[in-house]
DNA sequence: GATGATTGGTCTATAATAGAGACCATCATT
DNA sequence: AATGATGGTCTCTATTATAGACCAATCATC
């Protein structure tokens, strides 16, 4: 199966087919998964199902706009269903839908890699920005 | 250890600490991993260890620009050295450090789904474009 | 009965970011 | 002496994100 071809072959495979984009799993899934709320608005509905302004509270540095955005965006992909309920001022309700659900284990992984890998992230910065020029010069 | 804990817990915890991007790997370090670029830079030089120009070949419409402060921002984080060899016209060796191996596997785990979803997501998508405005109605 | 709050957004104006492509010095080839 | 490759930087413009005002409806408060 295609699936767990190793990842150097399967680069070459993105490349011969030009990385279109349209044609590119990785481009066109992945530059969603990855932008720079989506994440976290997959794991906030993975707690539970949430309305806008729930979601507006405890996501509090997203702008309403870019919330509307990113939930369009993922009603469109399938990730998550949107649900309108008629109470007197109309609630909404935004819940992952299994396909959302089916997202959260690869996610999990990165995440754990993120934690795990954090303070060894944070200690390159930091050697980084101290102008670290220990540039790896090799013989020719 | 916490790293495996359930998602929605990790959720509130880090809405607990405000959400601060520089205590929040999740924020701190996939808002580098999600980008653009980075993803596919890391994937070719999983292929192998790569110069400045070939990778440019490789990743036909990226920009010098970006190829060059994606590059940086790697090394930065300490996923990949830079190696400068000293013939007539320098060249510029990238290569994955241990770390950014480590990120493979999360990383392999992600393009899986993508290439499983895809379909399914394109679906989706052609569903909603086509003004499919069945609004999940629920009763109050 | 006006005041403010909450619902789920939209709209505009500005700030930040990405992309295109010119440019640079050095050396080898033609 | 012109061409191309090396690994970039720089500037200018186009795209994208953010902040925040605004809106109609409905409710509770004073």
């Amino acid at each position: 199966m295609a699936a767990s071809n190793a990842l150097n072959t399967r680069f070459d495979e993105w490349r011969d087919r030009g990385f279109d984009a349209n044609a590119c799993p990785v481009r066109n899934v992945l530059d969603r998964i990855g932008d720079k709320w989506t994440t976290l608005i997959l794991v906030a509905l993975a707690a539970k199902p949430c309305r806008f302004s729930q979601l507006h509270r405890n996501v509090p540095d997203i702008s309403k706009r870019m919330l509307t955005q990113t939930l369009r965006d993922l009603q469109r992909d399938g990730l998550i269903t949107r649900h309108v309920f008629p109470t007197k001022p109309p609630s909404v309700e935004y819940r992952l839908s299994p396909l959302g659900q089916s997202a959260l284990a690869p996610l999990a992984g990165l995440i754990d890699w993120a934690e795990q890998s954090f303070a060894a992230i944070q200690a390159s910065r930091a050697q980084f920005d101290a102008g670290d020029t220990s540039e790896h010069l090799s013989a020719a």
